[in-house]
DNA sequence: ACATTATAGTTAGCCAGCTAATTATGTCAA
DNA sequence: TTGACATAATTAGCTGGCTAACTATAATGT
């Protein structure tokens, strides 16, 4: 499942949240404010990431199938196992592989053992596109984080942690 | 513009991440963790938001709009504007907007003063609207996060802020 | 053994973004 | 004043997600 945000680029005052905080008594000011920032740095970041990629012609679905054989000992996976980890329906993965498959970056490769099965191969070509791609991408990305100590960035990742434990209880009833 | 982003449920172990560091020189292997983590808690987060407002038949597309008109002393604004805040494109508002006008939450009120533009309200319904979702959101919000000391909210805040600057840099050369 | 159920992958059609073009109106300079 | 350009909103058509339904194959239980 993928999911679409916006790209909030006007955060709110302290004074119109102060507002919002009167109106709806359940409001925690700094964890809204905390919230939304995070929202709008991570688009940003994707947004930017789109666009390195599109320059080299990719798509970031595409890119991530790519990177996700890569990680493979043998470059190789299943279109269910790649749907899962992707957190996308197989359904859209077809789609994503038959674009990969399109452009000679990877195979589809049939499985005698199991013959409902098939194996998604990363080819040579995609290999150097990765080979193209991921020295511009993680330069980018050093850059861009680069402003970050040790310290901020194991600070980031605790904090990342705990939020996400803690959206285990966003789905209080239901 | 929108962003689409997945939900990237796998993140790499520390020895997938040494060896890609290996192979690409350019990698920062505490950005990239960071960054993976980053992209998949705030995605996590906008699909359970997702999820909360689908409860009250919303979009989240639909529902910052009414967030930004309420934000307003006179709970108006124009489609331009709203567009421009929200980070996506006039044809999208234009499309959001008859979304909720169908609904009854907004109404296109025409400006004499300017013939070429529209004055969207907010209306009596839209607002109650809001009053029936914002408590629910306010509160997993604040479950969500009640995890993090005001300590860490601060850290996470000027974190994001660091991320956020330090993103200039992403568009070096382009 | 064979009917039922589960699983892998695909196909068909929907939905909400997007770009590009269109209409209408306002602004400004020769 | 009028021709060129700018701006506001919309429409038309594209794209890449999604769900639901389908085919083929495997596993299971009586």
């Amino acid at each position: 499942m993928w999911l679409i945000m916006l790209q909030l680029r006007d955060l709110p005052t302290q004074e119109v949240l102060q507002r919002f905080a009167q109106r709806y008594p359940a409001a925690d000011v700094t964890a809204i404010a905390s919230f939304l920032m995070l929202l709008r740095v991570a688009t940003d970041l994707s947004v930017a990431l789109d666009a390195c990629l599109s320059k080299h012609d990719l798509l970031q679905g595409r890119w991530w199938v790519l990177i996700l054989l890569m990680r493979e000992a043998d470059l190789t996976s299943t279109p269910s196992v790649l749907a899962e980890k992707l957190g996308v329906t197989r359904a859209t993965m077809t789609g994503l592989l038959d674009g990969l498959e399109q452009g000679g970056l990877v195979q589809r490769i049939s499985v005698p053992e199991d013959r409902r099965s098939v194996k998604i191969q990363l080819t040579a070509a995609g290999q150097a596109k990765l080979d193209a791609v991921m020295p511009d991408y993680y330069t980018r990305l050093r850059l861009c984080m680069r402003g970050l100590s040790e310290q901020q960035r194991n600070d980031l990742q605790a904090i990342l942690g705990v939020i996400d434990h803690g959206m285990s209880a966003w789905d209080f009833n239901q």
